[in-house]
DNA sequence: TTGGAAAATGCAAGCCTTTACATTTTGCGA
DNA sequence: TCGCAAAATGTAAAGGCTTGCATTTTCCAA
């Protein structure tokens, strides 16, 4: 009869049933507003025409998508991979999909990517840390899409995030390092552009100096890029440039396992002539020889968290509050008193 | 003035720049259509307004949504991630988006994420392995929704697919082994429900076996979930229930990674007292001690090329022809000859 | 100059749902 | 049986973009 084959449309299941189309569509989205009558009717011309709503028409006409945007650095990460899988199934939890893109941590591809999602119609974005062009935030002001930030807390900001303080974890941990007697220190740090956490990280370290009566600019640094050799290499310069460093600092676990295994290389031991910390507590650092000290992050409970919290403003507009959580210091093996041998 | 904040439609941008929706919406789509001075004008109030195509609506006029929705079992483990990043990088190199969604490798839930990706207007899907309930290809076809298979390939299925031959990369491995004079194995896999490559690479030990005349049934298998942890607990079970096995394979790195550290635990020696090999070549796989001999799979190739052909097909409905990818063998530290003093 | 083709732009009809509001039907106490 | 509130259903107006076709502008050869 109808000769040209289309998907079948609200109308035409209204159409079936001699019904408006209205009532199916409350049929769809509200059972309970429809008579039983009419609810069966509906459900077999649904069954019988193959009908499946229009994703299009429907976010339009809804004015949402259920769709959250998470933008992260790269999903090769572990800590982001991990917490985007906990974002991911709290969000699955509340009905809701996620949209992902990635930046290989470069701002202009970040933004590109925060107009690509709110494009794609994202209801809301998760990002990771502050720092940020001030338009992008002005942007998704213009476009109200709700945002949340995450992997850093900061109480001066107004902007709503699920994080830790990285500057604090890593003053625990300096302040640790330099209790068991160590004063020549090193840090292999992430880059730092447009990375505030890894900077926080660095100020955490000076902070702990500071307090112990160290020279802030006897910390000596060395920026590198995400990877195991990179750490690796970032290693052995330290070694080479400096000749009298007893305990290096890894902006994250990664990083230190390269910094391990090239001191294995290098026939340094650790922690004996010298400790390494890493920075994120991935699997990994359960599995080094000898087992990673590291600064244990909640990376799926941060996850969670962020998932549960931007659900919950795009449902019920409730602004989410700053959540703060706790890192604490995981001792292995790697970090050991300064030898005085 | 404009009390009533709103989010800035095409009109609006027409009305600042006094033109015809028509012609911003060139602008967006075909920007060599339109005249220079015009471009100029437009982009102009683009970037004043904070404009952003509504989903919704270009969705519904366009038909399309530019998304591409992937299910995978986990981002939580690397080659999953590994893969999923490069699919996503090529992605976006075509003005794609990606839709994820994961499984925590249970089938009920795959299914139920692929209706949702579906009625979330996906374009197109990517799927982990052939295994899976015929009705789900059926919905699939009915909602002409075009699906590439990867991480296996299978020269006999009709669907497309990007992947390597899990069953003649682990026969080419255990033929290796078994050439090294190892002739009690054992193998601590994935669990092989719903998950045709865990059950590839175990056939693919036994196709070597036979070949090698030694007796199928005398695989010592031990089934067990993902991790670390796992792999270490699977590891002591093999090596207490037998006490002659001198060659563990592990269905993938992780798992030998366990292995590995449960074996110096044990005080077993490797690949002393037994070799271990792995599969996949993740990272990891590099800073273990020894390292890991293991299978290398070209996880970001396979993600790119996925993401190649499903753009391909969705722009230009071209079918993509199936694509094999190559593994092959890394050999590093953990297998010797069989220790035969 | 001028005519005509090509380039640029405009017009307006969809695309398919949701939802505020209006109308009809139902159910029940009096 | 009537009247009325509640339940069920209908009407029709958005909602913002794309695109076929129509119109205007530009450009260039003659």
């Amino acid at each position: 009869m109808n000769s040209k084959r289309t998907t079948p449309t609200l109308q035409d299941v209204a159409n079936a049933t001699s019904v408006s189309t209205a009532t199916v569509s409350r049929y769809l989205n509200f059972p309970d507003q429809v008579a039983e009558r009419t609810r069966k009717k509906v459900a077999k011309a649904i069954r019988d025409l193959g009908y499946s709503p229009n994703f299009g028409a429907k976010a339009m006409a809804a004015r949402r998508t259920n769709t959250i945007g998470a933008i992260i650095p790269t999903m090769e990460n572990a800590v982001f991979a991990r917490g985007l899988q906990a974002f991911q199934d709290e969000l699955r939890l509340h009905g809701f999909t996620m949209l992902v893109a990635s930046t290989s941590y470069r701002p202009d591809i970040e933004e590109e990517q925060i107009r690509t999602l709110v494009a794609r119609g994202a209801d809301a974005l998760l990002l990771i840390g502050h720092a940020r062009n001030p338009e992008v935030y002005r942007f998704l002001k213009a476009q109200n899409v709700p945002t949340l930030v995450t992997w850093a807390f900061d109480a001066g900001s107004k902007r709503p995030s699920v994080g830790f303080d990285n500057r604090a974890a890593m003053r625990e941990m300096a302040t640790k390092v330099i209790g068991l007697g160590h004063r020549r220190l090193a840090l292999i740090s992430a880059e730092t552009a447009m990375n505030d956490r890894a900077e926080a990280r660095r100020v955490g370290i000076q902070d702990a100096m500071a307090t112990a009566g160290l020279d802030v600019k006897d910390l000596k640094v060395v920026e590198t890029t995400y990877g195991i050799e990179e750490g690796a290499a970032a290693f052995e310069q330290v070694m080479t440039s400096t000749s009298d460093t007893t305990a290096v600092f890894c902006g994250n676990d990664v990083l230190a396992v390269g910094a391990l295994h090239r001191a294995r290389d290098l026939g340094i031991s650790v922690p004996r002539d010298v400790s390494v910390v890493g920075f994120d507590d991935i699997e990994l650092a359960q599995v080094t020889y000898p087992p990673l000290t590291t600064v244990h992050v909640p990376h799926r409970e941060m996850g969670r968290q962020a998932g549960l919290a931007l659900t919950k403003l795009v449902k019920d507009g409730m602004a989410p509050e700053a959540t703060e959580l706790k890192t604490r210091i995981v001792f292995r093996g790697t970090l050991a008193p300064v030898n005085t041998s």
